[in-house]
RNA sequence: CGGGGCGUAGCGCAGUCCGGUUAGCGCACCUGGUUUGGGACCAGGGGGUCGCAGGUUCGAAUCCUGCCGCCCCGACCA
C-alpha cells in the first residue's frame, strides 16, 4: 500500500499538511486563506475550549460577545495598535448587492457605499474599550473581567491550516483594573493559566517569558508569551497575555472615580489563544504514521475493533467493555464496519491519532482477554477483562504523561546555550531549536540578528538567571540570556 | 508582492510537445460473490461543462490570445 503520509524527514511541511488532511482535521475551502474545520478538528478545539473556559471562570471571568465589525475610526485611536494591524484588515465598504444590468450575476451596488467603512475585527480591543467607557464609572465597577469566544480576521499573505489562516477562532480576554499592579498580576495570572493548560492538557511543554519591545503586541506595555518547540526545531508562539497599561483607557477615555472621588484612567489587560493551538498539538506529538493526540483532548480516547469482524459474541464482549469504559468517563467508539478489514482499520486509527485501540477476537475471548495497542509507543499488550475499565484509565494517564515527558526530552535536547555568533549560526543550521544566548537589549541588534539568521528572540524567560556576558553579535555587555529560535 | 508548479470524475494522475475513433488509469463509490488476527480479491457498474472566454481549423484537452483560480517556496504575521 502506498505511503499516505510524507515523512517528516522528507518534507516537514508536507507532512503537516498530510496529517491535517488524512486525520480529517480540516480542508481547504473555496475562500483563499480560510479553512473548513472538519468535525474531528473541531472536536479537538471544543475540548480545548471546554477546559480553557472552565479555567477562565475559575479565575473569575465571565463571557460576553462584541460585534464582528469595528468602525474604522475606532482603530485609529491608538497609534501603535493601528500600525500593528492596518496592513492585514478586511474592510466592509458596501451593504448591498444588485443584479448586474448585463445579466451576468450580482455586483456591488455602487449606491450602497457605507458612510464609514467597517473593519472586520482583527482583535477587539477598540470596540471593547469603546464599550467599557460606558460600563465603568467607579472603582466599584472594577475589576471588569470579561472574555469572548469569537472569530477574527487577519488578511495574511501566506496561510497554513490552523497555524495561520485568514479567519481563525480564538478567545480574547479583556480586563479593566483600578491599579497598575493589579493589571500586571492579571496578565501574569492568565499567562500562568495558558502555560498550565498547554502542559496539563495538550502535553505540550512551554517556556514562559516576556516579549522584547520589538515582538510585543501592538499597543501593549508588556507581552507575556508561552513558547513551544515543534519537531522541526522551530518555535511556536502558543498564547500571549498583554499588560496594556493605560493606552486604551486614554485612547477611549475610560476613567473611574476612586475612593476619594478622584478621576483616574483604568489599567488594562488582554490575552488570547487560538485554533493555532491545534496546529501546535499536531506538531508536538505526531509521527510519520499520522496524528498522535493526548488522551485529555482526544475526541475519541479508545476505539474497539472487532476481529475479524463484528460477530455476536464479539460484539457482546465489546458492549461490556464499552460500559466499563464509560463508567470511567472514557470516550469510546466501536467500529462495526463489516467491509473494512482489521489491518485497514488499525492503520486508519493510527493515522487519526486515537490514543488506545482495543482489538477483540475469538482467540482473545477464549482466554478472557483483549489486545490493547497504545498509539504513542505503538506497543501492544494483552489485558484481562476483569479490570479493563481501570486498566485503560491508567493507560490513558500514562500515555498523557509519556507524551509530555517525550516532548520535554525533545525540547531539552534542542535547547542550546551558545556564546559566539559562529556557534549560534551553526546550531541554527544543524539542529535548530531554542538557543539561549546573551543579547545587549537593543532592538537594533535584535533586528540585525534576525536579518542575518532568520532567528528571532522568542522571549526573555521568566526563570532567566542573572549572568554577566556579552552580546553574541555586538560584544556589548549583557546581564542574562534570552531565547532565540526560528519561529512559525 | 517576487520565484516555481499546477488546473482533465470525489481524490491522485496520464494524455498536451507532434490536433484526428467513443478522453484513459489508480484509489474511492455502487451491486454480487469469495475472503477476514496489520492497509483482501474477482466480476460487473455509475460518475467528465478537460479552469473560463475568445480565436485558428473540416476537426481542439492538445495550437494561439486574454482572463481566473489553486498549491509550494520567500518577505509580513497568532
Amino acid at each position: 500500500m502506498a505511503k499516505e503520509i510524507t515523512s517528516r524527514e522528507e518534507n516537514y511541511s508536507q507532512w503537516y499538511l498530510d496529517i491535517v488532511k488524512k486525520a480529517e482535521l480540516a480542508d481547504n475551502s473555496a475562500v483563499r486563506g480560510c479553512m473548513v474545520i472538519k468535525p474531528t478538528g473541531f472536536a479537538i478545539w471544543e475540548n480545548m475550549k471546554e477546559q480553557l473556559d472552565r479555567m477562565f471562570k475559575e479565575t473569575g471571568h465571565v463571557n460576553a460577545y462584541f460585534p464582528l465589525f469595528i468602525p474604522k475610526s475606532f482603530l485609529s485611536k491608538e497609534a501603535d495598535h493601528v500600525e500593528g494591524f492596518a496592513k492585514e484588515c478586511a474592510v466592509v465598504t458596501h451593504h448591498r448587492l444588485m443584479n448586474n444590468p448585463d445579466g451576468s450575476g450580482v455586483v456591488v451596488d455602487p449606491d450602497a457605499r457605507l458612510e464609514e467603512e467597517l473593519i472586520v475585527r482583527p482583535t477587539s480591543e477598540t470596540i471593547i474599550w469603546n464599550t467599557y467607557r460606558d460600563w465603568i464609572q467607579s472603582y466599584r465597577d472594577l475589576p471588569l473581567l470579561i472574555n469572548q469566544w469569537a472569530n477574527v480576521v487577519r488578511w495574511e499573505m501566506r496561510t497554513r491550516p490552523f497555524l495561520r489562516t485568514a479567519e481563525f477562532l480564538w478567545q480574547e480576554g479583556h480586563t479593566a483594573h483600578a491599579t497598575r499592579q493589579e493589571a500586571i498580576e492579571e496578565a501574569q495570572q492568565m499567562h500562568e493559566v495558558y502555560a498550565r493548560f498547554a502542559e496539563d492538557y495538550m502535553a505540550m511543554p512551554v517556556i514562559k517569558g516576556a516579549k522584547t519591545a520589538n515582538e510585543r503586541f501592538a499597543g501593549a506595555e508588556e507581552t507575556y508569551t508561552i513558547e513551544a518547540l515543534m519537531q522541526d526545531g522551530r518555535a511556536l508562539q502558543a498564547g500571549t497575555s498583554h499588560f496594556l497599561g493605560q493606552n486604551f483607557a486614554k485612547a477611549f477615555d475610560v476613567k473611574y472615580a476612586d475612593q476619594n472621588n478622584k478621576e483616574e484612567y483604568v489599567w488594562a489587560t488582554s490575552w488570547g489563544v487560538s485554533t493555532r493551538l491545534v496546529g501546535g498539538l499536531i506538531m508536538t506529538h505526531s509521527d510519520d504514521e499520522g496524528l498522535v493526540l493526548p488522551p485529555k483532548l482526544a475526541p475519541i480516547q479508545v476505539v474497539i475493533v472487532p476481529i475479524p469482524k463484528p460477530q455476536p459474541e464479539i460484539m457482546e464482549a465489546a458492549e461490556r467493555i464499552v460500559a466499563e469504559l464509560k463508567a470511567q468517563g472514557i470516550s469510546v467508539f466501536v467500529d462495526t464496519d463489516k467491509k473494512k478489514r482489521p489491518g485497514f482499520k488499525f492503520a486508519e486509527y493510527e493515522m487519526k491519532g486515537i490514543p488506545v485501540r482495543i482489538g477483540i477476537g475469538k482467540r482473545d475471548l477464549a482466554e478472557n482477554k483483549v489486545e490493547v495497542a497504545r498509539r504513542d509507543t505503538k506497543e501492544k499488550m494483552s489485558y484481562g477483562l476483569d479490570q479493563i475499565g481501570t486498566q485503560i484509565k491508567n493507560l490513558l494517564e500514562e500515555i498523557q504523561n509519556n507524551l509530555l515527558a517525550t516532548a520535554k526530552k525533545y525540547r531539552a535536547e534542542h535547547t542550546t546555550s551558545v556564546d559566539s555568533f559562529e556557534d549560534f549560526q551553526s546550531v541554527l543550521d544543524t539542529k535548530g531549536g531554542f538557543i539561549s544566548a546573551h543579547w545587549d537589549g537593543t532592538t537594533d541588534t535584535e533586528l540585525k540578528i534576525k536579518e542575518l539568521t532568520k532567528a528571532t528572540i522568542r522571549c526573555i524567560p521568566n526563570d532567566q538567571e542573572s549572568e554577566d556576558g556579552v552580546d553574541l553579535l555586538t560584544g556589548k555587555p549583557s546581564k542574562g540570556r534570552v531565547l532565540f529560535a526560528k519561529a512559525y
